[in-house]
DNA sequence: GGATTTTTTCTTTTT
DNA sequence: GAAAAAATCC
């Protein structure tokens, strides 16, 4: 075929992926093998060769990061197109839509998007409401079953409920929606759930849509639930020129609904679908390939395949065995020295790990060597307090109906609305069966002057201000404010700002300078929307003939924004020199030079939760994890464990990941220097950490053995069998065996605040106790047997020697 | 009624 | 070892 586009960069395969003609296609694509380059090459194709509107071609990611990087490297290619081009997370798209057309489905324009927390929240009211035990249903077990219906197409009536609380729990669900309702808020799940009732019940909607995208490409296909496949159906249903593009040995999301049967199956509702395989790696050595391959093979659950490269062989990949979680950071540390002095960036040096939590003795140990680094996700930006607090106060002005955003601000700061005037509210606004706004404008009304009367007045004054930022339509009362000047105005009217600087602390200061900084990315989301360029992750999906009412205003635009993307996004992220950090999860999709990948432990990484069976499908998710993580690597790669880590704060021991056991030999370099495993100085059993049970619990526990005299030479004796490391499974493991962990610490007899296990202490409640564990941390303390009372645990300073 | 201090709980992974 | 919840103090 003739094409204006340069094809000659790319493979057969991909070739054909990017020429294919009308109709469905399924490119399976290896890590590594050019899999946005095909979808960014087919979009330039179909925009530049085929003459089709950049507006009538929707791509659809799973994460921000991934919509942007698909618009930019499109705009690289076909200068001007991305700007038109609908692209979004499953998300963000259906939010997009679910605005254009809210009144067609009876939703209000405005509606407020609840995160988790959010979703928490209200589940916790409904539960109060209804008086039912948070002990006995957990509102976060009720968000698992609910967020598992709606991404399974169920509502509170069709979902499968089994157990004595079944209907206890429909109840709340049904009432959960209810609210949800009323409160002008969708969930995340509402999000898909919603717009796939909208296009499966309103045929016209449906012809309207699917008839105006001629184009669809999906992105990550392995990883989409039913709920996302229904909608992906719906929407390709008039054209059918669909490309869906993923693998299914990098499916990590099992646990959000994901279904590998989406892709793996995709015939069976596609039946003259066209298949495309992409099997050859650009990214990473042969020998990182082959451990990456090694890892993946074990799944049985799994379509056998092999992805092959014409890269070198590369350098071995390194296996070290660490003491504890700071041997590890120090690996990190010296890595990232390394870097320096070869005259390499920092930025082409990843350090992965399974749980956020592993993060923190990483970030100390950089901070301390004075690294730069950058974590992905982990904490986020948006989750600290005064954060939300002042996204509430825009959220309550965007939709007052927002119960849970009115109920957070509500007193903050104090403004003397406690605890007995919200009751009274929320009693009035049970009894008369409408939302917590409107009880609080009866209470107003009925009670002039009063603390709820002034809040009322409070909000409704800012939204006057703010017509302009409201609705698009509307014209600016006289000069018209800002995004970023209304928020600073939000700060200065609730006394909000006031109430910080008068505390004049370095934490107040901390939470100010953070205000700042949300203000200052409202003001960049104002100038970036203001020159009516779509901003990278929000597609606008607006036809030409689109009338501009119809248009949400800026501020639900942003805090739509912010609702679904994680974190800020930082323009020069990427562009800074500094070593980035982040979960396997959140590497998916990326690439580095040098990879380190820490906490390959049995337990962690295979991760095993407290409760969880170990089921096949578990193993098999965490080993297609490994398979990503190893498979981001270019050159090197890196692979930690350690003997011994803090969990919880308790020390736990590890035994090596099965992952690392089942590398082909020729192809690692193992190593682990200095004295002997940390030996266990508190008592593992019966402690209240070691309900935890699942980290280092039952395999570690044979290792107790560990001399606990402060030998700091290897002692094989006090080794657990020859030949395995502590494995409570009862098989024994080649490799590492008498390969001395690097450097570790000596063994501590643990003595906190002067008080040891076995001693008796007072407290001025409980009285005389004996200390079962010190257990240290900040504050440090202690758990105390207490005759009668149980056992507690108490902070050193409430104790004395008794 | 509200702030402060103390105790308990919590952890996989994310839109 | 932090955040949420509960208990206690003012």
């Amino acid at each position: 075929m003739e094409t204006r586009l340069d094809l000659t960069t790319l493979n057969e395969p991909q070739v054909e992926a990017v020429l294919h003609g009308p109709g469905p296609l399924v490119v399976f694509a290896g890590a590594g093998s050019g899999k946005t380059r095909v979808i960014v090459h087919r979009i330039a194709h179909l925009v530049l060769d085929h003459g089709c509107p950049a507006w009538r071609i929707l791509a659809v990611t799973f994460t921000n990061r991934a919509a942007g990087e698909m618009k930019e490297r499109l705009d690289r290619l076909v200068p001007g197109a991305a700007r038109d081009l609908a692209v979004g997370t499953f998300h963000s798209t259906c939010a997009r839509l679910l605005r254009r057309h809210s009144q067609d489905l009876r939703l209000s324009r405005d509606f407020a998007i609840y995160d988790d927390a959010d979703q928490k929240a209200m589940i916790s009211r409904v539960l109060k409401d209804l008086s039912l035990d948070e002990k006995r249903i957990p509102p976060k077990m009720v968000a698992s079953i609910i967020n598992q219906a709606k991404n399974e197409m169920q509502g509170p009536e069709d979902v499968p409920l089994t157990g004595l609380d079944a209907e206890r729990i429909r109840e709340v669900f049904r009432e959960y929606e209810k609210r949800m309702a009323k409160a002008n808020a969708l969930d995340f799940g509402d999000l898909i759930y919603q717009m796939v009732r909208a296009l499966e019940g309103n045929e016209a909607l449906r012809m309207q849509l699917a008839g105006r995208f001629v184009h669809l490409l999906v992105d990550e296909f392995q990883d989409t639930n039913h709920a996302q496949f229904r909608l992906v159906r719906a929407l390709a249903s008039v054209n059918r020129n669909l490309l869906v593009v993923g693998d299914d040995d990098q499916s990590i999301y099992r646990w959000r609904g994901a279904d590998r049967r989406n892709i793996l199956d995709f015939r069976r509702y596609f039946p003259d679908a066209q298949i495309v395989k992409l099997e050859q790696n650009y990214r990473s050595t042969k020998r990182i390939l082959r451990v990456a391959h090694a890892v993946i093979e074990k799944n049985v659950d799994r379509e056998p395949k092999q992805l092959w490269t014409d890269n070198p062989d590369g350098s071995k990949i390194k296996v070290l065995r660490c003491g504890s979680e700071r041997d590890e950071a120090e690996i990190v540390v010296r890595a990232a020295r390394e870097q320096v002095s070869a005259g390499k960036p920092l930025r082409s040096l990843a350090v992965f790990y399974r749980i956020h939590a592993q993060s923190r003795v990483l970030e100390e140990a950089l901070r301390a060597a004075r690294i730069a680094y950058r974590v992905v996700g982990g904490v986020r930006f948006y989750d600290r307090a005064e954060v939300k607090d002042l996204l509430a106060y825009l959220r309550l002005v965007s939709n007052p109906e927002d119960d849970i955003s009115f109920l957070r601000v509500v007193n903050v700061p104090t403004r003397g609305i406690g605890k007995t005037s919200i009751d009274r509210l929320l009693d009035d606004a049970a009894t008369q069966g409408t939302g917590v706004w409107a009880a609080a404008k009866r209470a107003a009304e009925s009670k002039n002057g009063s603390p709820i009367a002034k809040f009322v007045e409070l909000i409704e004054t800012l939204r006057e201000k703010a017509p302009a930022l409201l609705s698009e339509g509307a014209k600016p009362s006289g000069e018209a404010l800002g995004l970023a000047d209304f928020a600073r105005l939000v700060l200065t009217e609730s006394g909000y700002e006031k109430s910080l600087t008068d505390e004049n602390t370095a934490e107040s200061d901390a939470r100010l300078e953070n205000l700042a900084s949300l203000v200052g990315s409202m003001q960049e989301f104002e100038d970036s929307e203001g020159e009516d360029r779509p901003s990278v992750t929000a597609p606008s999906l607006a036809t030409p003939d689109d009338a501009p009412s119809e248009k949400p205003g800026l501020l639900t635009r942003f805090l739509e924004t912010v609702t679904l993307q994680s974190e800020p996004e930082d323009a020069n992220g990427d562009k800074k020199d500094q070593v980035t950090l982040m979960t396997v999860h959140a590497a998916k999709g990326l690439e580095f030079p040098r990879v380190i990948v820490v906490g390959l432990e049995e337990q962690l990484f295979p991760f095993r939760g407290v409760n969880e069976g170990e089921g096949p499908e578990e193993l098999e998710e965490e080993r297609r994890l490994a398979y990503v993580a190893f498979t981001r690597a270019e050159e090197s790669l890196t692979l930690t464990w350690a003997t011994s880590r803090y969990v919880f704060g308790n020390l736990r021991l590890g035994t090596i990941s099965r992952f690392l056991d089942e590398l082909p030999l020729q192809d690692i370099e193992q190593r682990g220097e200095g004295t002997s495993p940390r030996p266990f100085t508190e008592s593992p059993y019966g402690s209240r950490s070691s309900s935890f049970g699942g980290y280092g619990g039952s395999s570690g526990g044979g290792s107790s053995g560990y001399p606990s005299s402060g030998s700091s030479s290897y002692d094989k004796g006090s080794m657990p069998r020859e030949g395995s490391l502590g494995y409570g499974d009862g098989f024994t493991r080649r490799s590492l065996h008498g390969i001395a962990p690097i450097k570790s610490e000596p063994p501590k007899e643990k003595e906190i605040a002067g008080f040891k296990k076995g001693m008796k202490v007072r407290h001025v409640r409980y009285g005389v106790g004996k200390v079962y564990s010190v257990e240290g941390g900040t504050p440090p303390t202690v758990t105390v047997d207490f005759p009668g009372h149980g056992t507690k645990q108490i902070v050193a300073k409430y104790l004395e020697p008794a």
